[in-house]
DNA sequence: CTCAAAATGAGTTGCGTACCTCAAAACACC
DNA sequence: GGTGTTTTGAGGTACGCAACTCATTTTGAG
């Protein structure tokens, strides 16, 4: 059974000669160019579809002769899952030079709105597509509705701005990760009951609370036996999170389960070690970097929930390819899943 | 931080002119065509690597104008992980055809060595690639490397010949799959002891004859504790495992879990219910279908380990035409992840 | 039927590369 | 110096499409 028949490849000119046409009309039927009568449209369209015609990228790409431009705003810091991405971006460039697109890194502060919907105007017209790790404020709203009606083709990156007009997030379900994660505590630390506690950097910053909303979700639901203590705010910090978490180690010596929800993991996991409890507590993380990695095979971290910076930073660019050619996106490909990695599947 | 400068996009000419040589020098030694002296050709591979040059793909492969054939040689059968493969292949078909790329499927008994190998001896000559999901045995080890000394490129897909010479290999590590079964195994049974049965389709499959390879090891080293039934082999068939696990649990009333190798989940599930045990059994079973996940969501499987087919298939493609245009891999990419997949991470 | 507007045909140019031919130049050898 | 060989240059054609111009035909309104 052949997927694909092996027909000789039609061309643009088959299609006219068949449609009964010129070439020039077929170009305009195909550009949605005016000056067309409706059923010569209809008639042209039939003949595309039927033939199942789909123009050689390759021929449109060299034809139409520009090169695109993408921008990607990042946040400006030491974010190591941000940072990942942006060195994935770079492994593209071969891959980017060979089509003539270039992608333009633009670090900001993406935590400060007015900083960020101000970074967001000033590249309007520039680009071609702009991918943003945005912040879910009116103000950024408003900068990425300019950037749309502009012409640019937008997508949110690791956080969204639903409410926005983007064109495509490009990123996790932060709810799902914490259901994930709350899952994973009620079911790994078996029958006996206990304190749970959480730490995140922020209540404020979207991902973190989707998270933590996900994650008490389950926990109320379905693992209500298990006590759940106060949020500890650690600021994504290493420093801090280690004191907060030695200082709650010592008050509750009948923890039994934690959950990281952003960064600071480093230093959770030496107060785990320091007060020699890595072994009985179940504890569960987000993202993959060396670090992770290695607590994951000392088994000290017993799972961590990721999403692939490859692979995000891929499907961006891909989708601002596709948005921009006109081309439908495949949408399984480019979903982002929520990855569950232990010691024996890691990649 | 700009990752790709924006230059005036290079060419061939621009090239030529720098090295101080003509476009036909040039091409020469972009093509390893002969009749360059050695130190023109290092003189022209240096200017390219200075500049960052790497030919328009889209004026490459306009230019070369050639389609390319690829074959995709599959089991025959009601496998839906295979089904599913060649399902997300069709989706492909309009941007294959943009492309200019054909696949074709062609079913075979590919459990039968001679079958397969002659198979494959048939499609030398007439495609550029070839994808094959493989049994490991000599016959089709010389087969594929004939293809290879034909000039065809080959990748083995889901099962790997790992003693031919084989391009590629796209899909997962079957040992670390069975790690990962035993290890949730392990750690969501929690404290209890108890016993622990494990139903394949055959011990003669290699990707099976992996996992249970893989489970064992990890029961052995970390969960000596928990009791392992002997090996049952369901042969991937529905009513057969449904009688085989139906007859085990009322002769074992302390099961605690149950791994499922292969295929057959839905006859291990309907025993498992009917008996009225599937809020107290971990089960564990392979691959995502439309039946696994809605046991998931029921709650009768509790993990379902899977590698992505739609990734397969995409990857296979993509690896096949980077093959045959001799550009490099992103082998990042192209990776199959081992996905641990519950209740809240469904995609 | 007339005339302007709309629709269509016919044609051109250029995108960057692959692949080819043929002539000219450089070189090696004696 | 002449010979033959290797290396290089110059140029052309083709690939399929986008984007454009301009002439011609068709259409519909009056």
């Amino acid at each position: 059974m052949a997927v694909e028949t092996v027909s000789a490849a039609l061309t643009l000119k088959d299609i006219a000669r068949e449609a009964g046409v010129s070439l020039a009309t077929v170009d305009r039927v195909l550009h949605n160019r005016p000056g067309v009568r409706p059923d010569t449209v209809r008639r042209v369209q039939e003949t595309i579809a039927r033939n199942a015609f789909h123009p050689h990228v390759a021929a449109a790409e060299l034809a139409r002769g520009r090169a695109r431009r993408f921008a990607f705003v990042m946040p400006t810091g030491a974010n190591p899952f941000m940072q990942q991405i942006e060195a994935y971006l770079g492994e593209m460039s071969a891959w980017l030079s060979a089509r003539r697109l270039s992608v333009e890194l633009i670090n900001t502060d993406v935590f400060d709105p007015s900083v960020l919907a101000a970074s967001l105007e000033t590249l309007s017209g520039d680009y071609d597509g702009v991918a943003v790790v945005a912040l879910d404020h009116p103000g950024v709203r408003a900068a990425i509705n300019d950037l749309v009606d502009a012409g640019t083709k937008v997508v949110t990156l690791v956080s969204d701005v639903p409410s926005s007009r983007r064109h495509h997030y490009v990123g996790i379900d932060n709810i799902a990760a914490g259901r994930t994660a709350g899952a994973l505590v009620g079911r790994l630390v078996g029958e006996k009951p206990g304190k749970v506690a959480i730490i995140a950097g922020s209540q404020g910053l979207r991902d973190h609370a989707e998270r933590i909303f996900g994650f008490n979700q389950v926990m109320a639901s379905e693992f209500s036996r298990l006590d759940i203590l106060p949020l500890l705010e650690g600021r994504d910090d290493d420093d801090r999170s280690e004191q907060l978490i030695s200082r709650l180690l010592d008050k509750h010596p009948d923890i039994i389960s934690l959950y990281n929800v952003g960064a600071g993991t480093q230093g959770v996991a030496k107060a785990l070690t320091e007060a020699g409890r890595e072994k009985q507590i179940v504890f569960i993380a987000h993202d993959l970097t060396a670090m992770t990695r290695r607590l994951l095979l000392q088994g000290t971290l017993d799972v961590a929930i990721s999403q692939n910076p490859g692979h995000e930073a891929r499907a961006a660019v891909r989708v601002l390819l596709s948005l921009a050619r006109n081309e439908p996106i495949l949408s399984e490909q480019e979903n982002i899943r929520i990855d569950i990695l232990m010691r024996d599947n890691l990649p």
